[in-house]
DNA sequence: ATTACTAAGAAACGAGTAG
DNA sequence: TCTACTCGTTTCTTAGTAA
């Protein structure tokens, strides 16, 4: 039905990626061995290797085959994927639901092309019924520090707002998320806010797309270069 | 190989027995519907229920099957299963191993069995070995307040002490774990004291078995109905 | 509406093997 | 050693059905 690697992994290749993360794949390579796995999962070496090939075709983690056995590391969507699993852990033994992701960046343009798809009626309507306001013409992007880049994985934990996808003759466009999230500077706070998450492609992993009603670059007084604090939430 | 009934289930079924957590499972039967499951499962109605059947017979699930659906409840061991992935989803993202699960109860009279089964020279060769003394011919029994029942399965997620099992010509004596604790009372502490932990039989879940190289009850100054702190620690 | 059988079909597994 | 292929076999899944 499509023709892009999904992302959909059962949970038997989550143990292995919940196993590379604990070997250390989260901050960088490790190096993993199939047999090595294989005595984790309790399967044979053939299966952890399977379970690899899935999970790097799923975009959970990328691969480099030497020839006395592999380096490993997380992706970002692989993140996330644990991610979501801690978040029912959490609520599970601590009763606490997630509620707040802090991220750090810097405010930079972007190629404009945000500002150009916020502006289809296809997207916009649902911005009107679903945020409750329609966004100003244009996207605030923002760059984020290391440290928010791996931090930017808890975000799907989160629960957002989904935006649909739809096609019209001559293409189709994807569906993707929005968080509510606050926009600080300097003392100063945009409240009503949305960070977009277009689904399917690999984004820019670095980068925040944020939307308003207003535009931010004025409302808060912001410049490129101006290191800005997001808050994304909950909703509800 | 062997007959009784093993509690090794596979992920699959260990992201049903979350469900079940999550919709409360934990602290009292929950109705689930099989089609309910299937649905976050992505399964089959009929794999769901083949799910809980077998978390079931892995002991992990008390069920009461009704005409309208099902009364399922957490066991302290399916909770034990789900606080070890806690446990590793923790290390993953917070980077801290759990290292102390505090456990209050009341002092109280054992059978005497426990007094027994650690005198055996099978068993009480290894205490010499790997908890490096001797134990007081006799355990400390303690009765769980029912907070401490359920943080009870946090302990599985610790490092413990293996104790082998073994068999004479009449019978077998099965493995068990210790785990390193302090005992408390009054404000005097016993340092080197280790809770036991058979590993097979279902034992007690709300009594906690202590053994130490001294009589705790003369130590501390305990008598039946004495309320003590147990801080079960992870070894290393 | 449930749960849970059975049986056909699909998917996953692991031994063997190659690179 | 390592990874990863093929392929026979086992295991798991699901549709249909019963209770």
């Amino acid at each position: 039905m499509s023709e892009s690697a999904v992302s959909a992994v059962g949970y038997d290749e989550l143990a292995a990626l919940k196993f590379v993360a604990l070997e250390g794949g989260r901050s960088g390579p490790v190096k993993i061995s199939c047999s090595g796995l294989a005595g984790h999962l309790e399967a044979s070496s053939q299966t952890a290797s399977r379970r690899l090939q899935q999970l790097e075709s799923a975009g959970h983690l990328d691969r480099d085959v030497v020839a006395d056995g592999q380096w490993v590391s997380l992706t970002e969507s692989g993140e996330a994927a644990l991610h979501r699993e801690y978040a029912h852990y959490r609520r599970i033994f601590e009763g606490t639901d997630p509620s707040t992701v802090e991220l750090e960046g810097t405010v930079t343009s972007g190629m404009g092309e945000g500002r150009h798809y916020i502006s289809l009626s296809g997207y916009m309507q649902q911005f009107r019924e679903r945020l409750g306001y329609e966004p100003f013409a244009g996207t605030l992007n923002v760059d984020l520090d290391e440290e928010s880049v791996r931090a930017r994985s808890a975000v799907s934990s989160l629960s957002g707002v989904p935006i649909d996808g739809w096609e019209d003759d001559e293409r189709t466009f994807g569906p993707a998320t929005c968080y509510a999230a606050t926009v600080e500077y300097d003392g100063a706070v945009a409240e009503e806010t949305h960070i977009i998450v277009p689904e399917r492609t690999h984004h820019d992993e670095t980068q925040l797309e944020i939307i308003a009603p207003v535009k931010l670059r004025e409302e808060l007084g912001l410049d490129d270069g101006t290191v800005v604090t997001v808050r994304v939430e909950a909703v509800e």
